[in-house]
DNA sequence: GTTTAATTACTAACATATTAACAAGTTCAA
DNA sequence: TTGAACTTGTTAATATGTTAGTAATTAAAC
């Protein structure tokens, strides 16, 4: 049974930290009734008056076919408009309603109270160094990395004897 | 326009970071089948024999909704088996088939691989330094954060006079 | 000992993530 | 110039995230 990976798992530690802080914000959005990627875009358009999708994309980290319905149900409720680009008809310009922007005049600042908050409680030095620490992260973003050799013959699921291919809802009780 | 928060999106930056090193382990996974999620689940059961379900959620960082499709999945395909506990009708106990046992067997040293594949990119010191910082981040947990007082008049959506609420799937051409 | 409260896992409804495939627009070379 | 290759955004299908609420069970209060 113990199976030890000799790491810890990265991804793992790195999600429950987002986690940890990003509990202390969601409050703030979800009094606003918007998503907390909806903020992102908000935020990433705030400070740059019109975007293209892919642009959006790469500065919210949000999947080009995750923002199709990010942006499509932001301008069903009023928060962006869309618009072609005349001169090359497959880009688009995103930006921001006048309603959207009051909201983020008025959002901005509860969320840099919470940052706040939470220099606050961890300590200003704390926040400092994680910026820091990620930045070099992402700095090695560019770098090549070797990837392991994927063996052929895997033990992939899907590989079995006996495929019920039950559905599998709820727990059955004990006796069977 | 240029409405400048005073803190750069941390969560952001989390995810961003947590999406680069992700990204070296995706095709590993993808190759037997399993989603990330699987595999945390499988991971954290590799080493425990049996977890009940909440403690699958706190491990793995999945909250118990999400985790209750994840299980049925995992016990559709044969990768887990879930049994009641007889001695308390409510709990569960949820372990590794045979099957995904020697899958995490087979994939174990893949992912161990790995992550040396990424210490020879981007340092030793710096993935140790980034464990220390995530673990110093995840001991502030417990400490209390104040949160911002939420405004009774928030500008939020559906506020707003013309609510047309139409289906903007695809955005229209420039002409209206 | 019965009513109430707390636990645990779950379903429902919607938003997002992920992979694959596609459609329209543009570029470029034969 | 026309047709293959590329670009951009999108839809489709499935899995997961998020919030609210529920059913079954157990514990606690009276």
């Amino acid at each position: 049974m113990p199976r030890k990976i000799a790491f810890r798992n990265l991804p793992l530690l790195l999600l429950k930290s987002r986690e940890s802080f990003l509990s202390h914000f969601r409050p703030i959005l979800a009094h606003y009734g918007i998503t907390e990627q909806q903020w992102r875009v908000m935020r990433a358009l705030s400070e740059q008056d019109a975007l293209e999708p892919w642009q959006i994309c790469e500065a919210c980290q949000i999947l080009s076919p995750s923002l199709a319905g990010v942006l499509s149900r932001m301008e069903d409720v009023g928060l962006v408009e869309r618009r072609r680009v005349p001169e090359d008809q497959r880009r688009v310009l995103v930006r921001l309603t006048a309603h959207s922007q009051a909201m983020v005049e008025e959002l901005a600042p509860l969320i840099e109270a919470q940052y706040h908050h939470l220099e606050a409680a961890v300590g200003e030095d704390l926040l400092t160094q994680l910026y820091a620490m990620l930045d070099r992260v992402l700095q090695y973003e560019s770098r090549p990395v070797a990837h392991v050799p994927l063996p052929e013959t895997a033990l992939s699921i899907g590989a079995q004897k006996g495929n019920g291919r039950k559905r599998a809802a709820a727990v059955r009780a004990d006796q069977d």
